[in-house]
DNA sequence: ATGAGAATATGATGCAGGTCATAAATCTAT
DNA sequence: ATAGATTTATGACCTGCATCATATTCTCAT
């Protein structure tokens, strides 16, 4: 589903504010979102206060729609990492969407494939895997995104949080990696090589 | 997609024996494989050799599409738990029955939904939270799909595999756990409460 | 250029859960 | 009923990463 047509069939663009939360955990699902511009990032948090980053959704890009599929409650919060332009569709107008736009749900099953792929990974990393291990694996499939020559955009702290590491942790993790020749650095980010 | 409209549709059953692989990680998706009868694991094996037990199908259930969908090699072992039944169903017959049958688009996007919803629960666990709460939370989703007074058909080797803990780790957790009243055991069994 | 806040860096210490060893209890097939 | 195999149980020790504390280096708005 691109933007420009959900624009086109007349849902309203909202903006949000960096920081501000789109939903909660334990929120029944009432809308799927589209971000037409920005970023936001889908965290759950624990007891602690620790989060840990289950996903980043870009320009582009939708979230939201696998609990109001199976009508369950949020268990995550998504939160804005830059001011956003969103559009909400509400559930029945998606359900809509799915049915009228013959490609869409073919896509809609690759994206949570997708998803899946990732989640699946990582599961078996966090499950089974050391922090050397864990954080090799995730900077390869984050640098299979970019293009060769270019840095990583996530902090050690991201790192950490998508890893359920530490900083510190990430910080010494990176510095092996690197000096084990397993990944390039270029002051002080992580490039993708060629 | 109910297994008795493929056998309709004359897709061969084909028979696996306990312990047999139906596919290992690095092999190129060809089919979705809908279980007769019978139940299959799916796991990841770290260099060490220790499973985690990426998700458990029984009859009625079919497995192996995210991999097919975005054409992406296996990831994991699917492993033969019980004698098996199993239809498999090549690839361009799939994308052909998504199209043909007009619910199971949307079947398959609410399982995909489902089997997010669990690795995304189980993610927040192994990356912020120890041995006992991972273990209480498992077990309660687990719980949630018995009958109340029934008992978890889980030895405490498959709960440690799907936890990323050790036996020895489940196994004191269990008793911690029981010694709290926060689950019900019988027999040695863990049972769902009314 | 400069200062404040963010991100990175590094050492010291503690502890949850892994590892290893050994045994008891249950299950299963004959 | 019995033996062998599987599962559960328990203790002792070890280790990787969390935690805490304290610098140093980057970033970028003014």
């Amino acid at each position: 589903m691109e933007i420009w047509r959900l624009i086109e069939k007349g849902f309203a663009v909202k903006k949000f504010r960096k920081d501000s939360i789109i939903y909660e955990p334990g929120m029944q699902p009432k809308n799927v979102y589209f971000i037409k511009t920005g970023e936001v990032r889908m965290v759950t948090i624990s007891d602690e206060g620790k989060e840990f980053i289950q996903g980043v959704f870009k320009a582009g890009q939708y979230f939201g729609e696998p609990a109001l599929l199976i009508n369950r409650p949020y268990l995550a919060y998504t939160i804005v990492n830059k001011d956003s332009e969103i559009i909400q569709v509400a559930k029945d107008r998606f359900f809509l969407l799915i049915e009228e736009e013959p490609d869409f749900s073919m896509a809609l099953i690759k994206t949570l494939s997708n998803r899946l792929f990732y989640k699946s990974m990582m599961l078996e990393e966090l499950a089974n895997e050391k922090a050397e291990h864990r954080l090799l694996t995730l900077i390869n499939y984050l640098l299979a995104d970019i293009e060769v020559g270019n840095a990583l955009r996530f902090t050690r702290q991201e790192l950490a949080d998508m890893t359920g590491l530490r900083v510190e942790t990430v910080i010494r993790g990176v510095k092996l990696l690197s000096s084990k020749g397993l990944i390039k650095m270029d002051k002080g980010k992580i490039v993708r090589a060629m």
